[in-house]
DNA sequence: CACATTGTTCATTTTTGTTTGAACTAACTG
DNA sequence: CAGTTAGTTCAAACAAAAATGAACAATGTG
């Protein structure tokens, strides 16, 4: 490997592209940044673990973008690094059990919101109760009480939620 | 009402701007526009129906802003047009119960997703059939069948969904 | 019908969020 | 340890999405 060229990163084929695609749309949905999608898709159709650098080449992103978009798909347990290689670089293999994708997503992007959620929903209930207009307080407190209830009910559903999706 | 100036259209108070705020966060989470929520957060904790034009000025946005937002409110089933008031501008009052938002939020921007998703798949089993490679084609459908799976598991849960959050 | 009022549409501007790439740290290697 | 490789960080450039506001119906009113 010294007069020859870097063994050729191809294009991605069509049904590369096309599960690529898949992906972009799907995290698109979920409100995360189309690379992720491209990432998450490249590795899924992948039949071997990718490095940073295979990312970078297929895909035509910038080290940056792939250095970012696996470490937050790490951080959704969407992709792990794989056993074995005893190489120095790194390689990822995707985790393709729904039950753990669902499980990642709701942790780090849904209960951190129900949470704050919550804490505003405390404060606003101490707002209503320095209302002087026993008329309007009364309103505001039964408006309070429907947003506490909606916010039981979010918390009832995310566990039900991880049970169905993992079969 | 002569020359007697436009009743004053006064700035929300503290209590108002933090329920705004609070659904500004909150349909971010959903991927919706943030005028969505200024205006859904208004019209909630009002307990008067409330104007397209009263919501341009209480909130500072444009007609467009208000008008759009609205179609958007209406399409989802989170607003109603108030009856009675034989006045001729229309007056909206917000649906609070979560079933109907819930319902709407995954009729309008979940299903029809959902639905795009198979189609997706569907071309992607046929891409598969394609591939000369056994192996390979192995391989591929390997994973169609699972994403196919996922989708299965997203229809199942969608019906459960509506239901819990039905009370 | 001239005028006023209510609301919609859509090209342009503004805002927001994502990607880039150069500078950097860390870890190996001859 | 000088040089190479792997990966991270973050200010700046860029792209996508949302908001604006002027032009435009549509409908009511004297």
């Amino acid at each position: 490997m010294d007069d020859l060229l870097q063994a050729d990163q191809h294009e991605l084929d069509p049904l590369e592209l096309q599960v690529v695609s898949f992906f972009v749309d799907g995290v698109r949905v979920l409100g995360l940044p189309r690379s992720i999608g491209e990432i998450y898709g490249l590795l899924f159709i992948s039949q071997t673990p990718l490095s940073l650098d295979d990312l970078v080449q297929r895909l035509h992103i910038s080290k940056g973008s792939a250095s970012q978009g696996l470490r937050m798909l790490k951080s959704l347990g969407a992709v792990r690094e794989a056993e074995g290689g005893a190489e120095r670089r790194t390689y990822y293999e995707p985790a393709i059990e729904l039950k753990r994708l669902a499980g990642g997503f709701i942790r780090e992007q849904i209960r951190p919101h129900l949470e704050s959620g919550k804490t505003k929903i405390n404060r606003l209930a101490e707002t209503t109760r320095d209302i002087d207009d026993p008329a309007r307080r009364k309103f505001l407190s039964e408006r309070v009480e429907r947003l506490e209830t909606w916010m039981r009910s979010g918390g009832r559903v995310l566990p039900v939620l991880q049970k169905l999706l993992g079969q």
